[in-house]
DNA sequence: GATGAATGAGCTTTCATTCAT
DNA sequence: TATGAATGAAAGCTCATTCAT
């Protein structure tokens, strides 16, 4: 199963042969068919995994970004992001496939997916920003969390394409206009 | 070849075949290796057809920008894209793919396409900014635009994840983000 | 082994599969291997007993006949067999099968078999024959049985093929034929 | 295709492998796919040739009958189906398992085609026996053919289960029988 | 330019079978 | 008795590719 995720990261879904898969866990082709009904089934539990993985060290990057200055739960968020991905290097990448071209039969699971996960980020960094900047409204927060999330996005984006050093510039960039947004709500 | 790019778009490079190529375009799959020596090379000129349509569409995009006040060059960059996203779904899906899941064999092309064309787009959007601002400076100029490709990074990983509809909200907040930022600029 | 011989009637030899067995039977296919050693040693006790069967039960329907009137004799028979076909389709489906297309390695065994049925049942129906008409001659009994086993034959032949109702017609010509030897037989 | 056949009469659907069709005709397993959709596709066509065949070789056999006397028609009628079978074995047993235990699937069209094929031979030999015997009734000659047809199915079931030699008694049986019922028919 | 015919390689999958438990 | 887990072998099928025409 992680070996499917592994081969996915690299090959894509019709990439990824199930003798490869096999070789990578140490057992034969045949033998993966006793616990999964088909390529589709084991792909299908792969792809849940690679989403659920994500669902939950998201939850782990927040709640230990939680309780610090706003400006250090969004740096916190970031940089947890980037070093969860230079750390699983196959299973974010596996995670970016499946987000970026996914197979046109998991597209409607991952939409639903998708919705499901946005709502819970909004809603919890939108509350974490509330705890810590007493005066904001909620509009501005959630507000404050939509722009946040576009430049997240960006930065996931660019993960791949940039080398290290560029990243890190790039996440400064990110993390620049997080303040200048912080401050220009703090002047209204 | 065309075809090569919509069914890249649709199965990815292993799960596009010479036979549904060849039947888009109303041929055999016989006749392909008339005008490509095998897939690989097929696929290779598919690839650099993708990136260089892209970059072709973002000089497009960037000519009808320029000349008009810095705020509505950069909302038309991004309306630009979008727009050309809509209108050439499968072309900017292959694009996406291809930046997000490259086949290994093409990463050392792609990374230094995207540097080319990175160098030009700063290159071409600070010179934009600065004919615009006459006072702000080229360090100021230039970080400007890297963060504008940061959230234009951030709405390309958006296009395929949101609803039309979702989508304008963020295009707006990122606009949004712009303002701020210029106006951030400004006030030094 | 009647989950065996159902599957066969359905499969044939080649397409009776262990697990569709096991299944029928509610247990595991690596559990059949307790009771056989191995597909070979199920199917040739399953051949051995859809054959054993067919006798055992054309045994009950000649006891079942005799002592009548010879015509109800040939009317019981054929009868007898039909309705038996009727109650277990999957059964005599079986029977069928491996009469008109045995597995090449039981073909031997097959025709071991179907001589001692024949004779069996020449002597069998023979001689009831001859109990019920004293003043017919061995020759003529003998002769008359053998060309009741063709109109059988026939039938058998035939119940797979037809509907309920144009069989019925089927079986009544038969015996119409049997009537007018009967009747032919007396003349000499 | 005709090695389809070969394979089918000897062992059945399931055991007829693509490899070895191909290997009887001389090619390899991967040629079949470009003139059949896959096995059951093949299979299919196979199934309809041996059918058309039989009907073929049937109206064949009842034209070089036609215009003799009655029992020489009925005569050549079952010598021309029994020489035709020993000498296209494989062709006549795969229609002989075809019959007996056909594929599922092709129930349904195995059933429409035999309902063609009876219609056909009641007509024909109706007509046949109607020209010889001018005083018979419409009736009658149906009725004689009825019979006659089960004289052939039980020379059929009989073909591959006796030597050739206790084959001929039988089939000599079988020319009594219709003797007898010619004779009885004449005595109306 | 185009394709009918063919194929080697490799894919997914099934199947009979084994064996430790 | 029964089965979970595993596998070698082989099945059906697909695919990229070739080549004569």
């Amino acid at each position: 199963m992680e070996a499917a995720i592994n081969q996915y990261s690299i090959y894509n879904y019709h990439g990824a042969t199930m003798k490869r898969i096999a070789e990578e866990v140490g057992i034969k082709p045949a033998s993966i068919y006793f616990f999964y009904k088909n390529k589709k089934a084991l792909f299908f539990a792969a792809f849940q995994k690679i989403l659920d993985d994500h669902f939950q060290q998201m939850k782990v990057i927040l709640k230990n970004a939680e309780n610090q200055p706003v400006m250090d739960i969004f740096s916190s968020l970031i940089y947890g992001s980037v070093n969860y991905h230079k750390q699983h290097i196959n299973e974010t990448n596996a995670y970016i496939s499946l987000v970026n071209s996914p197979p046109a039969e998991i597209k409607p699971f991952l939409h639903s997916h998708m919705q499901k996960f946005d709502q819970w980020f909004v809603d919890a960094l939108t509350g974490c920003i509330k705890n810590e900047i007493s005066e904001i409204s909620d509009e501005q927060a959630s507000t404050l969390t939509k722009k946040f999330i576009i430049l997240m996005d960006g930065i996931f984006w660019e993960m791949n394409l940039y080398t290290e050093k560029e990243l890190e510039k790039h996440i400064n960039h990110a993390l620049d206009i997080i303040t200048v947004l912080l401050k220009s709500t703090a002047l209204k």
